[in-house]
DNA sequence: GTTGATCGTG
């Protein structure tokens, strides 16, 4: 219950994570961790040869950051110390060596003074960044032998397993639809200049980490270590696909949400669409967050399923895919049976019998992506249907929209899809278990009583959350907190 | 008025 403050240290650490992070995949993006206030300098001098001085607020410093045309920046860390200062802010110093456009590593020092951002506990903006390259400042420019350079690609890694994010700048202020599309675009477009960055850097993140994981879907037989890539100069390109994107809706990413939201009900994963944060990449902890182990630990495995080893030629004891059932339109590539929340499907009552499947499901695609529709004409009256969507969100968004008119006057009974006990549940609200207990009036209520309600709250990782800007308490159930 | 069918273990 009680979120404990994240220690200074781990502020620190996380945040040197996501900022080399950045810095090498998309250094475009940098200034985002700015605030109007801030102040930077990275290195350089000046004609004189003396270091060159701070520019101040964020549009600065995106001309700034842009000025210095990173390319491909590797860094490896060499130590990172971080300690809480005033005003709640933490103050960390990095010191480490720098590669730039395939340039010699150099050694440099930065501090970053990272400031609460106010609102939300545990979101951070970087008030100051100094950086300076140590061969510019004391003239030496002896090399080292670089040595296992962290490719921030690792560092990705970690950053798809901890749930830490910091939110820059105020408010995501409600990102509109395009601007997700924008910001996962290949091409992502620099026009910034306002809020609504702080989506946008938090999808960044979130395509950089699907990147990792698109190959692993579901089933990862195949395991590509990212982090075993050689520190050649080659990162994974980012820009490489945008992933399918599922219809995410709007609200913004936050691990926290992720890892509080429970399977649904039926514990099944709706496969079409995987939603990119469904990663199921077991946090590791961060038992190990010195970067320098970080350069050489390599991944820790991520899945670790002890049971099988699957050895190179035996057959796995697989209890066999099952043939998709025929079912309506059984996901064809989709090897497995899908199944879907009840919190994603709509009961509709008073269909028309005269209506056509594709009828019905045009009608609710405008409420959000239709995976299925079904339509149960028992025989006789009354009609009624199931619609399947791939978010719960379309679903809340018709309930609270009754009374939903089909053909102009047909008022269709929209409800959430109940189970029988649960609909049980509801009509006798608090029906005193009698004396009695199990066995009971003997009924029928079937035997083994509800099987209802596994114990969906897994072990809620304890960690503290950095942006988990809404989602922090674990509260609602099946209803994810419906924006607006 | 009306709430399906489907899978599969310890």
């Amino acid at each position: 219950m009680v979120m404990e403050k994240p220690s200074a240290q781990l502020v620190g650490r996380e945040f040197v994570r996501q900022y080399y992070t950045l810095l090498n995949q998309a250094p475009d993006y940098l200034h985002r961790f700015y605030g109007k206030n801030s102040s930077y300098v990275h290195g350089g001098l000046d004609s004189n040869g003396k270091p060159v001085e701070a520019v101040y607020g964020q549009s600065e410093i995106h001309k700034r950051v842009m000025a210095l045309s990173f390319r491909d920046c590797h860094t490896k860390i060499r130590h990172v110390d971080a300690h809480a200062t005033l005003n709640e802010g933490v103050v960390v110093q990095v010191m480490g060596e720098l590669s730039n456009n395939m340039q010699p590593m150099r050694k440099f020092m930065q501090t970053f003074v990272l400031a609460p951002e106010g609102t939300v506990a545990n979101k951070f903006y970087v008030h100051n960044d100094v950086f300076r390259y140590q061969d510019e400042v004391f003239g030496d420019s002896d090399s080292e032998p670089p040595e296992g350079e962290m490719t921030s690609i690792f560092y990705l890694f970690f950053l798809t397993v901890i749930c830490f994010f910091f939110y820059l700048l105020s408010e995501p202020a409600v990102p509109g639809d395009d601007e997700e599309a924008g910001a996962a675009s290949p091409e992502p477009e620099p026009e910034v200049e306002k809020e609504a960055e702080a989506a946008v850097v938090e999808l960044k993140s979130e395509t950089l980490l699907e990147t990792q994981t698109d190959s692993h879907t579901a089933d990862d037989q195949t395991e590509k270590s990212p982090a075993a890539a050689p520190p050649t100069t080659e990162p994974a390109s980012v820009t490489a696909e945008p992933a399918p994107a599922a219809p995410e809706e709007n609200r913004p990413f936050s691990w926290a949400s992720v890892t509080s939201k429970n399977l649904p009900p039926s514990g099944a994963v709706p496969v079409s669409g995987i939603p990119p944060h469904v990663v199921k990449v077991t946090p590791t902890p961060r038992a190990e967050v010195k970067p320098e182990s970080q350069t050489t630990t390599q991944r820790p495995q991520r899945d670790q399923r002890p049971r099988e080893q699957r050895p190179g030629g035996a057959p796995p004891v697989h209890r066999g895919p099952r043939p998709v059932r025929e079912g309506e339109q059984g996901e064809s590539e989709g090897r497995r049976v899908v199944r879907y929340p009840d919190a994603h499907q709509l009961f509709v009552g008073n269909v028309p019998h005269d209506v056509d499947k594709t009828e019905l499901k045009e009608f609710f695609e405008q409420y959000g992506t239709v995976l299925e529709l079904r339509i149960n004409s028992g025989g006789k009256l009354p009609n009624f249907g199931f619609v399947v969507f791939d978010d719960s969100e379309p679903v809340q968004k018709i309930l609270s929209n009754r009374p939903i008119k089909f053909r102009g006057d047909v008022r269709l009974n929209v409800e959430e899809k109940k189970t029988r006990s649960a609909r049980e549940g509801d009509r006798r609200d608090v029906r005193p278990r009698g004396p009695g207990g199990p066995g009971g009036p003997r009924e029928r209520i079937g035997g083994g009583g509800g099987p209802r309600g596994p114990p969906t709250r897994g072990g809620m990782a304890q960690k503290p959350s950095f942006g988990s800007g809404r989602g922090a308490g674990p509260s609602d159930g099946r209803y994810s907190a419906q924006r607006q």
